[in-house]
DNA sequence: GTGAAAGCGCTAACAT
DNA sequence: ATGTTAGCGCTTTCAC
């Protein structure tokens, strides 16, 4: 009645417990037959092995650790208490976070030449592109380390995987959501950007060109802003740009330091612009219920977590990963569904 | 070094495994100045309890029916689906799924009437509103037998729980999304609806018709078309809307039938009205990425599922349990976010 | 090659 | 009111 266990096939099967164990877990030393015998007990029997138990029997232990930018990004913020607030939610497993200064490979390459594989099995990083930090994961894997990247990827890297959102496809979605709502508006739209050197915006912009370009020609994009994801400068020139551009119907701001577009956005005429931003923090939730934004694109955070987590685990124990999991979904806010 | 266990706790306190036991699962029996120390040395250690031996100990079953409507309706049919696929995920679980006529609510009602206490513990059902439904949950919760509701609730029923989204603010997100959709463009806005007998549809309406008289009262909202989520019925009926009137510069289809409402699009002029509809389904899919429909609100089963096992085995084995999985999100898809 | 036996961290009788 | 003991389903020495 009850889900059959290595016991069941074990007897059924003429064998022993261990028998069966080394079966279930391929490992050597079962004559071909014997093997025969026993797969087939258990495909017969619908065996299905109770991972708790396996997990609890083997004590095994992941010592995990998040490489973060520091500074004033909320989303990171976000993502850092979020770990916090869980990393006793998972069995068997331990969390670590740790921040390095933003934007600055050789920092960032520097702390993961200096983790130890004898204290950490895996690690889930926040990537900067860069030779320094290339070379760095490849070390780290060679320690034996497991190696995911999470947010901003680093293709063509050692790391074993990458957990976090198609940012050409964000691109395209803005695109999507501020044509439609520019409709029948024609001039100028304004993107805002943190660098220009960081990947995920770089591929945020060349979706959200495509989709415009292609599909409402009839709007003219200007030169990115640069804001380097701090919210003074953000707001300084946006507001300068506004101010001597009349034309502007929409904003779309790749970036963070989104606290700047909406204090820019404050000092606008009636008929503001379409404005659409990327994270969903406490100052994007704002705007978006005071009618500041019109649309946030947004990745969560702990789906993120939880997949680096589970994906390390699986790396470092051999399984079969499941990429599915690695791919985080663009969610599109307005007012009205905020969670 | 590894994390503490309830042998270290019982040794420093001083006392023995079960008594540790007992003042970690609040079981009486247990004096308390004992329960005191214990529950020091609990903390002083960080000691936090390891579900998986729990449960393993517990030999812990959770036989779960899901209680669904038949018919071709493709979201029914995708849960249902993915319950089957996912049915062998959920350890000491095992999960049924029984199928009764739809918008039949003595159906619905005779067959969880039928249900045997004695083979299932807990139960999740898309709720049909009716006094003979109502009448049914009790008895059933009379019986022993966990109960939530799913996707479409049944309030001041006995139903412990209800699992899936704010069908009012699904309602004000797609006039929201509609609203900006349609601006510079003055007309009519249709509703198609499968039943107003229906709670989930009667609350988007409500939710979408707040919205758009509010902040858009410049488009004409009119009657709501019932459509009884068929899509013929759909197909029919919109067209010939569609056919007498002229103006028509938004559709919101908020129940099932979908197909129907792109049958209808693909026979419209040049400058098609603007459509959102709800539920992400192959083909509502496919009419995303043609164009045919601008936007699709969705609500992810698989979350929904993951929420009504958890809640029913937290239900069925009286521990605190956690609102927050089950409030699920309102998703929002364009052609280019889909997943 | 295969098996017996001792645990993993916790719970559930059954003592005392 | 508290302790002892035998497992849960699986893995892991260590024998044979």
């Amino acid at each position: 009645m009850s889900r059959p266990t290595i016991h069941d096939v074990a007897r059924i099967a003429g064998v022993s417990l261990s028998t069966v164990d080394r079966v279930l877990n391929a490992r050597e030393g079962v004559r071909r037959a014997t093997q025969v015998r026993v797969t087939e007990v258990m495909q017969q029997l619908g065996y299905e092995r109770n991972v708790a138990a396996a997990n609890l029997a083997r004590r095994r232990q992941y010592r995990l650790l998040f490489v973060l930018p520091a500074g004033g990004n909320s989303f990171m913020r976000g993502l850092e208490q979020e770990i916090a607030a869980r990393a006793g939610a998972w069995e068997f497993t331990s969390i670590a976070v740790m921040t390095v200064p933003p934007f600055d490979d050789a920092a960032l390459a520097g702390a993961l030449l200096d983790i130890d594989p004898a204290q950490t099995d895996g690690v889930a990083v926040v990537a900067t592109d860069s030779a320094a930090v290339r070379a760095a994961l490849a070390a780290l894997r060679d320690k034996g380390v497991a190696v995911v990247t999470l947010v901003s990827d680093l293709p063509s890297s050692r790391r074993q995987h990458f957990v976090g959102i198609d940012n050409v496809q964000a691109g395209r979605t803005a695109a999507s959501l501020l044509g439609r709502f520019c409709r029948g508006r024609t001039g100028s739209i304004v993107m805002v950007a943190g660098s220009m050197l960081v990947r995920d915006h770089a591929e945020r912009r060349l979706g959200f060109e495509q989709v415009l370009y292609q599909e409402y020609p009839e709007q003219h994009i200007l030169p990115p802003l640069e804001g380097f994801d701090d919210q003074d400068i953000v707001a300084a020139r946006l507001s300068e740009l506004l101010a001597q551009t009349a034309d502007v119907v929409g904003i779309y701001s790749l970036g963070a330091g989104t606290r700047g577009v909406a204090r820019a956005m404050a000092q606008t005429r009636t008929d503001a612009p379409s404005v659409v931003v990327h994270e969903l923090t406490p100052h994007s939730r704002q705007a978006l219920l005071d009618g500041t934004f019109d649309a946030v694109i947004h990745q969560d955070p702990l789906r993120e977590i939880t997949a680096a987590v589970g994906l390390l685990q699986s790396l470092i124990g051999g399984e079969a990963i499941d990429a599915d999991v690695a791919r985080i979904g663009i969610e599109v806010y307005l007012r009205d569904n905020l969670p």
